[in-house]
DNA sequence: TCTTTACTTGACGTGAACGTCAGCGGTTGC
DNA sequence: GCAACCGCTGACGTTCACGTCAAGTAAAGA
C-alpha cells in the first residue's frame, strides 16, 4: 500500500492544475511528493491533501491557512501537546466555517429574492423569464 | 431621504476598512460616492453595496465577480433585455453558491470527524480536551 | 494667523499565487 | 543516434488587492 503514486503530469490531468502549481505547493510545504531520482512521485496522501487544498481555495482560504488546516488532518501529531493545540485550532476553524455557511445561506436567500423579483418584473413586461 | 451620507473616515470606522480600500473600490466601480467639492460622501446605497462586497470577499469571490453580483442587486436595470441577462446570470450564480454551501457542509462534517477523533485520542492519553 | 485634522490625488511598493521562459537531463520510439 | 517528450531547477514577469508615501487642499480650533 505504498505504491499508488502518480507523476506530475498525471496529477495535473487528474486535478486540472499546472505543474508549476504543484511545485509551488511543494515549496510551500503543502505537498510532499517522494523522489525517484529527480522526479516527483505523488502519493495518495498527496492526492488527499491536494483535494483539500483545492476545496479550501474555493472557500477563500489562503494557502497558509490551508496548510494549518492540513496539519489537523495529518495523523501522528508529534506528541500530545501538539495534538491538543491542533485540536483547539480545529475547533476555532469549525465555528468559523459554520458561521461562513450561515452567511452563505443568508446570501443565497437574498439572491433568491432578487431572482423572484426579476422574474415577476419580466413577466409583467410580457417576457418569458425562462426562454 | 437623500441625506444619510457618511464621510470616508466614518465609513472606515463603521466597516473596519481603510480609506485606500474605499477609493480602490470606487476606482473599480464597486462604489459610487457623491462629491461635495472634493470630498466623497457615501450614501446608504454605498453602505449596502459595501456590506455585500465584504460578504462576497469572505466567500472567496474576486472584486470583479462581486461587481457583477452587485449589478444584480441594483434596481432600474436599463431595459428589459438587460434585466433578462442579469436575471439569467443571477440564476447561474445561485446554483454555484448552493453548490459551494454543500461543499462547505461536507468540509464541516469532515472537520467534525477529525475533532471527534482528536478528542477521543486526547482522552485516551489521559488529557482533558477542554481545559 | 498658525496648526492640526481630515481629506484629496498620483505614484510607487508589496505579498500572494502563480505564469512563463531559458537551459538542462533522462528515456522512449524510430 | 537523435528527435520528441517529460520533467527538473532557477529566475523573472504578472495580476489582484490593496499599503505606503509625497504633496497639496480645505475647514476648524487655539
Amino acid at each position: 500500500m505504498q505504491k499508488n503514486t502518480m507523476t506530475i503530469g498525471e496529477m495535473c490531468a487528474a486535478f486540472d492544475v499546472t505543474p508549476r502549481t504543484l511545485r509551488f505547493y511543494e515549496a510551500k510545504e503543502l505537498l510532499f511528493p517522494i523522489r525517484e531520482g529527480q522526479k516527483r512521485l505523488f502519493t495518495d496522501t498527496d492526492r488527499a491533501r491536494l483535494k483539500l487544498i483545492l476545496r479550501g481555495k474555493r472557500f477563500g482560504f489562503s494557502l497558509e491557512e490551508i496548510r494549518q488546516l492540513l496539519d489537523m488532518y495529518s495523523d501522528d501529531p508529534q506528541g500530545v501537546t501538539q495534538l491538543k493545540s491542533v485540536y483547539l485550532k480545529a475547533k476555532e476553524r469549525l465555528t468559523a466555517m459554520v458561521q461562513q455557511r450561515d452567511e452563505l445561506t443568508e446570501a443565497i436567500d437574498d439572491l433568491n429574492k432578487r431572482i423572484d423579483w426579476g422574474r415577476t418584473e419580466l413577466t409583467k413586461q410580457g417576457v418569458d423569464p425562462d426562454a
